[in-house]
DNA sequence: GCCAGCTATATGTTTTCTGCCCACAGCGGT
DNA sequence: ACCGCTGTGGGCAGAAAACATATAGCTGGC
């Protein structure tokens, strides 16, 4: 718990969303995914999560799968972006390119107070 | 349910960092703090949800209250923020920085997306 | 053949967050 | 007295996230 405050506090859902553009770039299976999702800050690997959102998006056709049998190991089952997933990235780009906007009026906002307080007291102690 | 698809999708546990904003702009009370809420994307107004905020944010020392008589209504508990309050706000708005970084990464990698496929294919059947 | 370790997928459990609804209390108007 | 408004607060259900665990195939060593 509050472990670490510093935390990026991605977007809810921002999973979901981060998947459907990484295969819209290209067709992957989920151990890959895992790996390019941390472009998008996600540290900690949950392959739990990801599987199962990868499973919830198939379920609502915004992606679909099939087995693929590797040569260096156990088959992967290959992801791959259909037309409705497209549609719902669109959607959901727009909502989040709304969230940016409230973050962006959020630290506005915050660094313009903090600004106004540097000028109320002139400098504390530091040199 | 997957209702509102253009839905802001705000970071996780914003109201938060929100609450510990406003209070650093201002002293105020719940109700208060409801309206100037909308400022961030809080359009639904949820007192419930608020007031759980608060008391939470009291009972680990960002915040602190105290009662007030008002002359037009019932009483008020004034909420103002603590020093400890004003430091986790650093923290988080650190935080919400970094996710800002993020989104702006997610979005420029989309819209660069979409703009390769407008090249690639000239002209689908819009006029 | 058998075990260990890696890749890869999948499920279960528990906690947290969120949204929605409702209860209660004080005050003012009628 | 009753109603409506302001203001605070709690309960509950469903969604989401975090954390832990299970399984299975392949490879290399012995």
């Amino acid at each position: 718990m509050t472990a670490d405050p510093a935390a990026p506090t991605l977007p809810k859902n921002f999973l979901r969303p981060c998947l459907l553009l990484l295969l819209r770039e290209q067709p992957a299976h989920g151990y890959e995914l895992l790996e390019r999702l941390r472009t998008f800050g996600f540290e900690g690997s949950d392959p739990g999560g990801l599987y199962r959102s990868l499973r919830k998006l198939e379920e609502e056709g915004l992606v679909r799968s099939a087995w693929e049998q590797s040569s260096t190991g156990p088959a992967r089952r290959i992801y791959e972006i259909t037309r409705v997933g497209m549609e719902e990235l669109h959607r959901r780009a727009k909502g989040l390119a709304e969230a940016r906007g409230t973050l962006d009026a959020f630290l506005g906002r915050y660094e313009e107070f903090v600004a106004l307080r540097r000028a109320e007291v002139p400098a504390p102690a530091s040199g």
